[in-house]
DNA sequence: GCTAGAACGTTAGTGTCACTAACGCAAGTG
DNA sequence: CACTTGCGTTAGTGACACTAACGTTCTAGC
């Protein structure tokens, strides 16, 4: 009887935006002291991955609005981690390239997110990991589609 | 060699944060059209659990702030829900109490929320959604401790 | 009994995040 | 050349999580 007591505790959208908030609440302490918070990692680490991009690139990649990935590389630029730069060939675009900086933070946050990661993941076997991965991704790809 | 790409994708903090945005949202937008929210949903359901509450037992229950929790008893009240009302007892408090209209709303809410689950959950098998809810409980029993 | 501290509800305010609207400018398309 | 589309930017909204402070009321220790 799915009714009456349980009800709240069970219900998988609660239980999923709870695990999400503390989750999120743990990964912007940790960035915070690193002077970052999580959308500078999603660029960053966009950045590294493919190389110099324009911000409507960005924002496709770490799904960021057009509109906050501004203030976004505004941070980044401020402390050297990114450099924004018109781009020639197009003049509409701004071109968003890695610093060495930029590089060096993306390694330290690297570092940082894998720490709160393994506390977040602590009461997980390293299947049940996979296993939650493997879940959450299947959930997210649906996301896309609809 | 976890570096370079794929950083971004298998970041399980950033699914979880994902996956429970979507959800949110969805269970928001549904919501929204019965003229309610999840707060409303999280303090119905306890009072229907656990009978009459104060403001305070109903804020560690529902884990929603005592301060946000004003406003959404008001909007319950207005909404002809549920009453509040000074304890005789106790002239600091006031019970919370539910009210026939809050019961059909209450299941109301049920039945959009499970179609909300239905939907997010639908590329889970039976037993992966089982899974879900496993590892996810797993998780935030710890948070509690730590 | 009285006083100190705690609990209660409330108001106000902060910061983050997701999201929308509108704008000026530049580029491609018919 | 007009039209539309893409780009970055500014401004603003609303929900949430969270903190601080306040007056009122209860409770415990002296």
């Amino acid at each position: 009887m799915e009714h009456g007591a349980e009800r709240l505790r069970n219900l998988r959208t609660r239980l999923l935006s709870f695990a999400a908030t503390h989750s999120d609440r743990r990964v912007n302490e940790e960035l915070s002291k690193a002077d970052a918070r999580k959308w500078h990692f999603a660029v960053l680490a966009t950045l590294d991955e493919f190389g110099p991009l324009s911000q409507a690139q960005l924002s496709d990649r770490t799904r960021i609005y057009r509109s906050d990935l501004v203030s976004v590389i505004n941070e980044l630029t401020d402390r050297g981690q990114v450099v924004r730069a018109p781009d020639p060939a197009d003049r509409r675009r701004n071109v968003v390239t890695l610093t060495p900086a930029g590089h060096r933070q993306l390694a330290r946050l690297d570092r940082i997110l894998a720490g709160v990661e393994e506390e977040i993941l602590a009461p997980l076997t390293a299947e049940e990991r996979d296993q939650l991965t493997r879940l959450l991704t299947a959930m997210v790809e649906r996301f896309k589609v609809i």
